[in-house]
DNA sequence: GTCTGATCTGTAAACGATTACAAGAACGAT
DNA sequence: ATCGTTCTTGTAATCGTTTACAGATCAGAC
C-alpha cells in the first residue's frame, strides 16, 4: 500500500494525468472532469510529491534561513520577521544553523546549488574570500543579513554598528557616565569588528577614552561571564557597553557576584535589544540594531531577486534606535 | 549559462552518464574512468541535484523537526540535542515551526508526505483526534516529543511531569515552604494538563492545599507577567512553581515591581531548566525535565524507524532532576 | 453536410538523477 | 584458437510530475 501518485489518481478516475495534472493546478477543465478528479485525489488520498514537482518546474517553494546560533535570541526576532515575510508570498521557510565556522558557511552556501532551496538569507559571523566567492557563485539567489564587501555584487541588509554605539554613548554620557568600559564578542567577526570601531568612534566623538575593553571569545551569555573578571580587573568604570545582549546578561551576573549593583554602581547597556533585553533583571537598556526590520527587508530582497535575477545588487542599511530600561540611571 | 548536469558532466568526460553517477557513488570504477570524471566535475563545478536524486532514490536525508515556538529556549535545548544525533547520522535537519494551533501541526504532518523529508520530529503543544490520524497516516517516520495516546501507536518520547512537580514541591517543602501557588500555562495544551495533574498530585502526597493557581494563556514571558496580577492578587503564598522557564521569569518581574523579593518573599521554580533559568536574575531553581535527553532519544527512535518502519512503537519517558539555584531559599 | 474555430482531453517528452541489463573487452585456461 | 569468466562500460527504463503538441469533439455559419 505505497502512496498513490497521480497516475493512480488517473486510472482511479478514468481520466489522463494531464487532466489530473491541470485539475490539480486549476487550469480550465469541465465541470465533470474537476468532480471526477477532485473524488479521486480524496478516495485515494492522492498528495502531489513535491520532489517531482519541483524538479520538473524549477522552483521548490522552500527558502532557507541559516543561522549561526539558535541560541541567541537576536536570531529569533529576525526569523519571526522573515518567516512573516515569506510565508505571506507563499514559501515554506526552513531554518538551519551553521555554528561559528565560515567553513559550514561555505558548504551550506554551495549546497544550495543541490536544489534544496529557492533562496537563501544567511547571516554570517565570519566572512572571507570563500564565502565572498561561494555567495557569487550560488545558483540559488542569496541574501547576505550583515556585512560583506560590495564588491561581491550581493544583496545585504545591516545595522548600523557605529550610529548604535553613538546612541549608547549619548545615552550614557547624558546621565553622567563617561568612565565607559567595551566588552566585545570576538573581534575577527563581522559585528565585533563593526562595534569595536563604532565604539572607538563614538568615544572620539566625545572627547572620551576607553576604560577598558575586553574580549569575549564568543556572543554568547557564557562567554560574557568568563569575560567579567578580565574586564572587572580594570577598576574605575561606570559603564559597560556590550556588543550584544546575551554578553550583557552575563557580566550583569558577575557585576552582581561582585557585589556591584546595576545601574547604581555600573550602568550596563547591551545590542539587539533582543527579547531577553527586556527578560533580564534589571531589564537592560539595549540598542536596537533593527533585527526585525533587518529581517524583513532581507527577506523582501529575496523574494525581488527570486522574482528578477537580473536587478542591481542593493545595499541597505537599517537604521539603530535605542531601547532604555532599567539597567541605566 | 545554467547549471550542469550529469549528462554534461558525461559529454565533457566522453563517457556515459551511468559512468559519471557510478564515479560519484563510489562504485567500482577504473582508475582512469575516476579521474576523467573528477576532472569534468570540477571543471564544470557540478553539483548533483538533491530533488532528482531522492526522486528516485526515495530517500531524501533530511529530518524536520517542528516546535511550535522557536522563541522558547527549551526547544533551543532540544534542537541542539536533535541536531547531533542526525548530524552524526548523516542527514541534514530543517527546522519548522507550527504555531501554537493544532491545525497547522496537522497541515504539517499531512504535508509531509509530499516528501520533503525521510522523517518527522514533533512537539506539539495541542493534540486532537486529527493531529493523531494524521500522524498514524503520514507516509514518512513521525516520532513525538510529547504525550500522545498510547492507541495512537507512534513512538515517543515524554517528560514526567507529575514527578517533576513532586521534586519542585519536595524541595519547597524542605526549604519550609508550604505555601505553594501554581502559575500554569494554558491547561488545554497537553503540557498545560500534566503539569496541572502533576501539581495536584505532588501537593496531595504532602499533604498540602494550593495556595492559588492560575493560568496563563501562553508559555510565554509576556503571559507570565500579564497572569501576575491574578495571582498576586491572592496573598498569602510564599512559593510559585511556573509551568515553565518563561513563566517563571515573567513572574519574576512582575513580583519585583510589586516589591516582593525572591526568594525572601517567594520563592520561584520554574520548569525545563533552559538556558533562560540560568540567566535570569536571580538564577533559576527549575526542574529539568530532560530536554536534551528527550531531544537525543526522539532521534534516535526516529533513525530506528527509519531503518525499520515494522518495529513495535516505543514509548519512553525521560525522568526529571532538579537544578538547585538562587531563586529558592 | 462541410468547414472553421474554439474547447477540451490525451499522448508523450521532458526535468536530472540511479540502476537493471546487456554488450564489449580483457584475460587466463584449455 | 576457442571458450568461459570477470570486469568495465553504455543503453535505456524509471522515479512522479508538468506541459507542448496534436487529436477529438462540438457549436455555429455557410
Amino acid at each position: 500500500m505505497s502512496r498513490p501518485t497521480i497516475a493512480g489518481v488517473a486510472r482511479a478516475a478514468g481520466v489522463s494525468v494531464a487532466s489530473v495534472s491541470r485539475v490539480l493546478n486549476g487550469l480550465p477543465a469541465t465541470e465533470e472532469m474537476v468532480e471526477r478528479v477532485q473524488r479521486a485525489v480524496s478516495e485515494l488520498g492522492y498528495v502531489p510529491d513535491a520532489r517531482a514537482r519541483s524538479l520538473k518546474v524549477g522552483r521548490t517553494f522552500q527558502l532557507t534561513l541559516a543561522v549561526a546560533d539558535v541560541g541567541n535570541p537576536v536570531y529569533v526576532t529576525m526569523m519571526r520577521a522573515v518567516e512573516e515575510v515569506v510565508a505571506a508570498a507563499g514559501y515554506r521557510l526552513v531554518v538551519t544553523t551553521t555554528g561559528p565556522d565560515v567553513v559550514d558557511e561555505v558548504a551550506l552556501v554551495r549546497g544550495m546549488a543541490r536544489g534544496y532551496a529557492d533562496g537563501l538569507l544567511i547571516s554570517p559571523l565570519r566572512v572571507d574570500e570563500d564565502l565572498v566567492k561561494s555567495i557569487r557563485e550560488c545558483e540559488v539567489p542569496v541574501v547576505v543579513a550583515g556585512n560583506v564587501p560590495a564588491k561581491a555584487g550581493v544583496d545585504t541588509v545591516r545595522a548600523n554598528s557605529p550610529k548604535g554605539m553613538l546612541l549608547a554613548v549619548d545615552h550614557l554620557a547624558s546621565c553622567g557616565r563617561k568612565r565607559i568600559a567595551f566588552l566585545n564578542g570576538p573581534a575577527d567577526t563581522v559585528p565585533g569588528a563593526a562595534r569595536a570601531k563604532g565604539f572607538a568612534e563614538a568615544l572620539k566623538a566625545h572627547n572620551l577614552k576607553p576604560v577598558a575593553v575586553t574580549e569575549a571569545n564568543d556572543f554568547t551569555f557564557t562567554a560574557g561571564r568568563a569575560a567579567a573578571p578580565a574586564l572587572l580587573s580594570t577598576r574605575g568604570f561606570d559603564a559597560v557597553i556590550c556588543a550584544n545582549d546575551l554578553l550583557a546578561v552575563g557580566l550583569m551576573h558577575e557585576l552582581a557576584a561582585a557585589g556591584l549593583t546595576v545601574p547604581e554602581d555600573v550602568a550596563v547597556v547591551g545590542m539587539d535589544d533582543s527579547e531577553l533585553a527586556e527578560q533580564s533583571f534589571p531589564p537592560l537598556t539595549s540598542v536596537n540594531l533593527g533585527s526585525a526590520e533587518r529581517g524583513r527587508r532581507a527577506a523582501e530582497l529575496l523574494l525581488a531577486r527570486i522574482e528578477d535575477n537580473d536587478r542591481a545588487p542593493r545595499r541597505i542599511v537599517v537604521q539603530p534606535s535605542l531601547s532604555i530600561r532599567r539597567s541605566t540611571p
